[in-house]
DNA sequence: CGTTTTGTTTAGTCATAACTGAACAAACTT
DNA sequence: AAGTTTGTTCAGTTATGACTAAACAAAACG
């Protein structure tokens, strides 16, 4: 147990199973084992490293990675003297998340906001329907307290963050 | 405006969107129609309604009712005197729904624990292992606070909640 | 009893989106 | 310049799952 042959398995099942999970979020399952083998690594990984270690196409690659970026978890970064792009996590990806999901929520709320403003103020439903829509004000308070929490344990976790994200990468 | 009419078309987009709503979270779209008619209506339905009223299969109808009552969102009633099936909201279906998330991320964060477990206390990628699990912990803290949230609004509402369920319903 | 109503299940269709290979454009190498 | 590397785009394939129609079982009705 413990040696590299088992490490290289448990890794492999992280990168899978963090697919998995990203397909039930709606995401591409390449972009969530992209993900997982940024999280495991820890490391800058170029576009050609990607698409062979994950044995799947570069179009593929291209395309996951292009979520990831319009989603703020992922940054590409250059290499000094080397052609490929290089991709490492973004500086915090779990805020980020949350704070998409806020944005969601926010816009669901609007819309039923707008269902109340246009039934008269008397309308039977109006009840239930503020009662829905102050179920995703409530999700969204509770993420700003994850926020603030989150900020607290990635202090706690700083030393053991390797690869502060730079814009510029010089090579090895 | 604010006639009839009207709030017909009010209804219809707001049950539509429910249905895109929920699609969005890897629901069917339908139940999510469901969902946003028993909200909207406030009501007891039944079966053949939905149906009727949603313009799709009496399939569809069965099995995204299966979803909905398996996640605890709603409640299949009977009617004295009536053969149909008749539905309403479950009792507190927010609620519910946050717990079901909480399970789904306990879930998560067991995974991850087991790949750190799996690992070599000193390997590298503990670090930030810890911090992917940490992110669910805090959804989740976060999720507990929401619930206690709802408990408060969902008092504030409770006299304009309709149709307390009931495990079975007489006549009109 | 046969018929009707009702809900579930199953087989099949259809729509959607992930994924790939190939074509492409841009930048670099020689 | 010709050829190579690199990432994106596009057309086509494939896999998944929502949805339906039809078959079905159970219960109520006549």
């Amino acid at each position: 147990m413990f040696d590299d042959a088992n490490s290289n398995a448990v890794r492999v099942d992280f990168i899978e199973n963090t697919g998995f999970v990203t397909q039930s979020e709606g995401l591409p399952r390449i972009a969530g084992r992209i993900f997982g083998m940024l999280i495991f690594d820890g490391d800058v990984v170029s576009f050609g490293d990607l698409a062979t270690k994950l044995l799947v196409s570069r179009a593929s690659i291209s395309t996951s990675i292009r979520i990831l970026e319009e989603r703020g978890l992922v940054k590409r970064v250059t290499k000094h003297g080397e052609r490929q792009d290089f991709f490492q996590l973004a500086p915090n990806p779990y805020a980020t998340m949350l704070e998409g999901i806020q944005k969601r929520n926010r816009s669901i709320q609007t819309d039923i906001a707008g269902t109340i403003k246009n039934l008269p103020a008397d309308a039977e439903a109006v009840g239930r329907l503020t009662a829905h829509a102050n179920f995703y004000a409530s999700r969204n308070a509770a993420i700003a307290v994850a926020l603030s929490e989150l900020d607290t344990s990635q202090n706690k976790l700083a030393g053991q963050q390797p690869n502060a994200p730079k814009d510029h990468l010089d090579a090895k």
